[in-house]
DNA sequence: AGTATATTTGCATTCGAATGCAATATTTAA
DNA sequence: TTAAATATTGCATTCGAATGCAAATATACT
C-alpha cells in the first residue's frame, strides 16, 4: 500500500510475487511458455504483472539461460541496395522467430573483428553474415559455440552453414538468349577481385559463353558499386570488337553501365549494347532500368537462413549444411537482339 | 594445470582472478575505464584475460549496472532507399561510441508495440524512431526511463528530443528558380495522408508557390514508394492546365515520377515536365535521374541523434531540445526551363 | 476412504560482473 | 625514520530470473 510500481523503478518477478502473493520461481514459470503452472496461479500472476507493468528482463534472464535470442546481422555498409533487402527480410523474419537482430554494418575489414568482439561480449546466440568473414574469424565463432549461418558465401575447405544462391540453370538461360540475339563479342564486369560470389558468378557466365560458341572480349573489375560501372564500360568499350553485350556481377554495376551507356557515352540500351546483372534488387525493376537480371530469391533466402539459424542454436552438433536456392532469370528490357549492321 | 579453458566454457572473470592470483573485483576493474589500478595489476589480468580469451560478459554487466549499451531503432520496413541510409549512418556511428544497435523494422502499427515491448524486457538505453510512434508510445518509453530520440519527426503537443531538417530556404530557392525558369503550373505528389513530414514540406512548397505568384494546379497522394508515383502522375496529369513542374514529398516518389513520365507517357524530363523531390537520396544522383531535389543532410543529422542520445543517456533529466539542419538545393538536370509553346 | 500417482508450488542456489567499504600497500612530507 | 595522505586491492553483496529438488496439493484408482 505505498510504493508506487513503474514510475521510479522497473518492477521486477519479487515484486509481482509480492503482489500475487506466491513465489518469484511461479512468476518466472508463468513467463516460460511450457512450464508447469496451474490455470488460477497463472491468472493472479499475469494480473499482478499487468498492474506493476512487469515484463520479464532479458538481461537477466539471458544471464542464467545462457541464451540472449540476440542474432548478429553482418552487413556490408556500402551503397549496394542489396544488403539492405536482406536485412530487412532477416530481421522481419528473426522477430517474428521472437529473436532480436543485433546489426553490424561493415565497412572495412577491420570492423568484423571489432563486431566478432561484441558479438562475444553480447553473448549472441548466432551470427549471420552477409558481409566478409575469414575462416579464422568463422573459427573462433564456431570455438565458441556461436551459430553463424553465412548468407550468399561459404568456404571451400570447411563445412559451413550456409544458404547460397545457384545462377547456373538461369545464366545458361540468359546467355542461350542472349547469343540467340545475335551476341556474339561479350564484355564482362567483375566485382571486387576478392569476392567469391563475383568469381563464382562470372566463372558460370564464362562458360556458358563459350558453351555457346561465343567470346569474351573485355573483363574488367568493379567494386559492386553503382560509381564504379563508368570506368568498367568505358574500360570495355575500348575493346576491339567492341562489346554487344555487358554482364555485370551484381545489378548495382549493371544499372551505372547501363547509365554510363545511355547517359554519358550516348548509345542506346538495348540497341547498341545490352545489359545485364546479377540479384534482382528492387531497383532494378524501376522503369530506368528495367534490367534483365538473376534473381536471387530473398526472402526465401531469408527465410531459409533462419531457419537453419533456429535450428543451429537448438542443436548445435547437427552436421554442417549448405542450402541451395535457384536463381531465376528475369527478362527485363536492357537486352534485345543485336542491332543488324 | 587441468581445465582446458575456452574450449567448452566460457572463460569468467573468477577464472582469469584464478590464473592471475588476484581478486575477481581486481579482473572487473581492469576492464572499467577509469577505476583504480596499479599497471603492474592491470598487466598481468590483461594477460590472463589474453591467454583465456576473456572478454566481459555484457549481459551480467548490464544486469548490475544498468545500462546495457544497446540502443534500439525503429525504421520502416518499405522499400524506401531513405531508411537504410540513415540506418547505417546512426550504425556507424552508434558503433563508434560503445552503442549496439538492435534493429527493429516497423511495417505496421503493431509492430511498434511489439518493440516497445521488447525494447523494455532488453533494457535497451534508448531508442532512435524513424518511424510512425505515437504521443502515448513515447510516453510509455519516458516514463520507462528509456531515452527517446525521434528522427526527422517531433510532437507539436508536448516536448521532445528530436533532430529535424528544415527545408524551407532550399525549398524557397527551387521554387523560385522554377518560377524564373518560366513555370506557373504546379503538380504536388504527397506522401502518406499521416505524415508529417509531408504535410510539413509540402505546406511549405506550396507557401512558396504561392509567394511567387505561381498556382497548384493538382495535388496528389502518394504512400512514399516509388510505385505510388505512376498514378499520381497520371491523375496530375489530367489538370488543366497541366503541371510543367512536379513536386514530390520525396525522392522515391520524384523518381518514380520521373520514370512514368518518361517511359511510360513519353514526356520528357524537364523539357515537358519538371521534377523535384526531397531527401537527396543516394539513387537520386544516378545518372538516370540527376534528380533536383532538397537534401537532407543525413550523416549529420545522424551525428547529431547519436550525440543526443549519448546526452540524454548520461543525463536523463536535462531538458527536451529539438535540433534543426537545414536542408539545402540540390540542382539536378530533372528541373530546367518551361518549353517555349 | 486410502493409497498411489501426477501436478503444482516454493526453497535455495546459480549465472558473471560491479561496487561500497574496509584493509593493505605505497608514496609523500616532515 | 615515522606519521599522514594517497593509491590499490579484496571482501561481500547485489542485480533479476531460472531451475533442480523436495514439499505440498490435487487427482485417479481400487
Amino acid at each position: 500500500m505505498s510504493e508506487l510500481p513503474s514510475k521510479s523503478k522497473r518492477a521486477t518477478s519479487y515484486d509481482v510475487a509480492r503482489l500475487a502473493g506466491v513465489s518469484q520461481s511461479a512468476v518466472s514459470r508463468c513467463f516460460k511458455p511450457g512450464a508447469s503452472v496451474s490455470k488460477k496461479m497463472r491468472d493472479k500472476v499475469l494480473a499482478a504483472a499487468k498492474e506493476l507493468n512487469y515484463q520479464p528482463n532479458a538481461i537477466a534472464r539471458g544471464l542464467i539461460t545462457r541464451r540472449s535470442n540476440l542474432v548478429a546481422v553482418l552487413v556490408s555498409s556500402q551503397l549496394n541496395f542489396y544488403y539492405p533487402e536482406v536485412l530487412f527480410q532477416l530481421t522481419d523474419r528473426f522477430s517474428k522467430k521472437g529473436l532480436r537482430v543485433l546489426l553490424f554494418t561493415i565497412n572495412e575489414e577491420e570492423d568484423v573483428e571489432e563486431a566478432i568482439n561484441q558479438i562475444w561480449q553480447y553473448q549472441a546466440d548466432g551470427v549471420i553474415s552477409a558481409s566478409y568473414l575469414s575462416e579464422a574469424q568463422h573459427k573462433t565463432l564456431e570455438d565458441r559455440q556461436i551459430a553463424v549461418v553465412m548468407f550468399n558465401r561459404y568456404f571451400n575447405d570447411i563445412p559451413t552453414n550456409s544458404i547460397w544462391c545457384d545462377p547456373t540453370d538461369a545464366t545458361d538461360e540468359l546467355i542461350s538468349h542472349l547469343v540467340d540475339y545475335g551476341h556474339k563479342d561479350f564484355g564482362l564486369i567483375y566485382g571486387p577481385k576478392y569476392s567469391m560470389v563475383s568469381r563464382e558468378r562470372m566463372e558460370i557466365v564464362r562458360t556458358c559463353i563459350h558453351n555457346r560458341g561465343a567470346k569474351i572480349v573485355g573483363e574488367t573489375h568493379g567494386n559492386y558499386r553503382y560509381e564504379s560501372a563508368a570506368n568498367a564500360v568505358q574500360e570495355l568499350m575500348q575493346s576491339s570488337p567492341k562489346p554487344t553485350a555487358i554482364i555485370a556481377a551484381n545489378d548495382m554495376m549493371a544499372m551505372g553501365a547501363l547509365d554510363e551507356l545511355k547517359n554519358v557515352m550516348g548509345r542506346s540500351v538495348p540497341g547498341d549494347v545490352s545489359v545485364a546483372g546479377f540479384d534482382g534488387i528492387g531497383a532494378a525493376r524501376f522503369a530506368a532500368y528495367e534490367l534483365t537480371t538473376i534473381r536471387q530469391p530473398i526472402g526465401r533466402m531469408a527465410e531459409a537462413a533462419v531457419e537453419m539459424m533456429l535450428q543451429r542454436i537448438e542443436k548445435p552438433e547437427t552436421s554442417k549444411e549448405k542450402r541451395v536456392l535457384t536463381g531465376s532469370l528475369i527478362q527485363g528490357m536492357s537486352t534485345g537482339p543485336v542491332k543488324p549492321v
